[in-house]
DNA sequence: CACCCTCGATAAGCGGAGCTGATGGGGTAC
DNA sequence: GTACCCCATCAGCTCCGCTTATCGAGGGTG
């Protein structure tokens, strides 16, 4: 079958359309791609033709509802591409340079600590979502996501690429509650009876709240204070200190100073962790997986 | 920021790259493009020396370890793309043309049936994995899909674009018996006690036999007979002569002529059926869309 | 209110990317 | 051996896409 009789849109006017919209300036955009700001400007012409829409107000520049759909579809496929690239190339030219992990904060659990070799790998700490895309672009050779499932389903990534999963474990959650919280002295806690609590909305370190609403049932999960960095320990200690609740596997949440953590017993969720990585992995990279996933 | 320092591949090349391998041929290729075989070759060479790799072998044209990888990457990336250009344009320029509706074979049940206006629709089943990309390109302005899922929890969908779902409904899973198995008279029946029988192996009409490993557990779930239509008749007619297996929703599965249907009890999934669309809506199909969802 | 300065659109010109057509070499069938 | 068939390569041409240059519209500032 075809993919279709249209001309295909250009991912250079793709690209230069998102950076015009990023930073709202045709010139600016043409100076950091290093364009003249007259291709800039015939770039944009060129793909509002082609789509038959305008795609950005001038003055200020902003835009459109198509324009911001396109945003919507650009990133993704930009995403794809890059990583389409990368993994073929990858597979022609292996350097062995040194392997690199990419690992989501809460991702990094003790058992995976351990499993690290003594030296030759460099731990790279983003967001949950870089996570899949830094593995797919080459970023990283293995990528370690977690997440909140049922038990034994696997996560729920985003698929920028063909990647491949493996499960590396599965522990109890854990809602880390301030020492002098009323419910600290419970044995467990049923999820939905914190909707109406005030949650940290920490997106890149801890958990996102749209997840734990979905998990928790209903609506609520009120955010408190939002934390925006990586750091777990700044995160258990903002929840120590009362400003929040937070959602943490058991093996992060056990030792935190100030606080408790009680299990989650209702709905039936688990804290999972699983690795990702790419088809083509070779010598060091394939035996750390190998040791992650336990498959040895 | 930024999107990577490599020049983008070229979708030109990457679409006559998918089509040379398709066809495993240059010559034939560069006819069902338009093109000469000699830009064909050299549309091909392009590729090969931007990626550092060679994609296919010559005599016989056969892509080789690289090249069956980017044909992984090439096929959404170049849906992705339609979809991207389609979803912008119908922005722009909504006709009204007409309503279509693509539907799994098992997604259209009774109630979605009922809830189809008197005239002005176009009803087109396709395979269950067509679905979302029809409703990405344009190609239909809704879509059913169907799927075994929790009960409540989403389907896992591709993502070709940002489409939004609704779920539609939820009812049982059976298994259709031939009136004659031994199983017929049970009123229930754990899905890991039939991983050893055979099973249709239907892609496009029935349920994928890979989600139904992940759901029943271990391994098994032999394929039998391998159907490739989207006729749900055939299928429940294959499956009471006994050429295998097959899971169904109730309302599907009821009242086949020769066959028992016997609910499912463990694991606990449901069929569940959703509406995709994406965020654009108008006119009728919002209406249909609000009648099909229930939220009225 | 006049001035200027910035930003985006447009015109003209040029270089190179990409297509065509022709030719060459290696394989296979008869 | 001969006659294709297929893919690679080369030369030539065309047109696309970039740059330089100029213009018009706003928005500050004195």
């Amino acid at each position: 079958m075809g993919y279709g009789i249209l001309a295909d849109m250009d991912p250079h006017l793709l690209r230069t359309y998102v950076t015009v919209a990023r930073l709202s300036s045709f010139s600016e955009a043409a100076r950091t791609l290093g364009y003249t700001q007259s291709a800039v400007s015939q770039h944009i012409a060129a793909l509002e033709q082609d789509l038959g829409a305008p795609l950005l107000t001038r003055r200020p520049v902003v835009p459109t509802a198509a324009g911001e759909r396109l945003l919507e579809h650009a990133g993704p496929l930009l995403l794809r591409l890059d990583a389409a690239r990368a993994d073929v190339v990858r597979m022609a030219a292996a350097p062995e340079h040194g392997l690199t992990l990419a690992a989501a904060p809460t991702a990094l659990g003790p058992r995976a600590v351990a499993a690290l070799p003594a030296a030759g790998v460099t731990v790279r700490v983003l967001a949950r979502d870089g996570i899949p895309a830094a593995v797919a672009t080459g970023t990283a050779d293995l990528g370690l996501v977690d997440g909140l499932a049922a038990p034994s389903d696997p996560l729920r990534l985003p698929d920028v690429a063909p990647l491949t999963t493996h499960c590396v474990g599965e522990e109890p959650v854990c809602v880390l509650l301030p020492a002098a919280h009323p419910l600290a002295r419970r044995t467990g806690l049923r999820l939905a009876d914190l909707s109406a609590a005030r949650w940290l909305d920490a997106p890149d370190a801890g958990l996102p709240l749209d997840r734990l609403r979905a998990a928790g049932g209903g609506h609520g999960f009120r955010p408190a204070l939002r934390y925006e960095g990586t750091d777990v320990r700044v995160l258990t200690a903002l929840s120590a200190a009362g400003h929040g609740l937070t959602l943490l596997p058991r093996s992060v949440a056990a030792g935190v100073p100030g606080a408790v953590a009680v299990p989650v017993t209702e709905p039936r969720v688990v804290h999972r962790t699983e690795l990702v990585c790419t088809g083509a992995l070779r010598g060091t990279a394939a035996r750390l997986m190998e040791v992650l996933v336990g498959r040895k």
